[in-house]
DNA sequence: AAAATGACTGGGA
DNA sequence: GTCCCAGCCATTT
């Protein structure tokens, strides 16, 4: 087990039950941008029961054909399909990135003065449900 | 060192 | 909408 493999573990453990990423913003946050194929090779050889492979999909709300236990995994925690994909509107993972992501436009500023109205609070997740 | 592989992707047809 | 493909990345031959 190599440290890019332990990386990747730790992004998937971070997410939440019902919520789903896909292997593209795994990689970001794993900090390897372009590497969402290769997050594919590591979730092919997981077999640590700690880590919920199958919260990880394809960039569409597709999942991949061999992993057949996936989509009743994910059902069993109130994610809903439509058709062959998950509806990514509701269930997409809103991760925290780490600092060193490299952000081009880093400038942090309030958006919109209403934007965020009356809340404060730090985008932590999506909305639940 | 070079080539093949695969639970990936975005873009074009 | 779906299909296909070149590009991408870590691993394994």
């Amino acid at each position: 087990m190599d440290a890019w493999t332990r990386r990747v573990y730790e992004v998937v453990r971070s997410i939440p039950p019902g919520r789903v990423a896909p292997y593209g913003l795994v990689a970001l946050v794993a900090g390897r941008p372009r590497a969402a194929r290769a997050v594919g090779n590591v979730m092919l050889e997981c077999d640590d029961p700690t880590v919920p492979c199958h919260r990880v999909v394809h960039a569409d709300g597709s999942l991949a054909p061999s992993f057949r236990s996936q989509r009743a995994r994910l059902r069993r925690e109130g994610v809903r399909f439509t058709g062959a994909r998950v509806d990514l509107r509701e269930r997409l993972w809103a991760p925290r990135l780490p600092a060193d992501v490299d952000r081009p436009r880093a400038t942090r500023r309030r958006l919109g003065g209403d934007g965020g109205s009356s809340r404060r609070t730090t985008l932590k997740d999506s909305p639940a449900l």
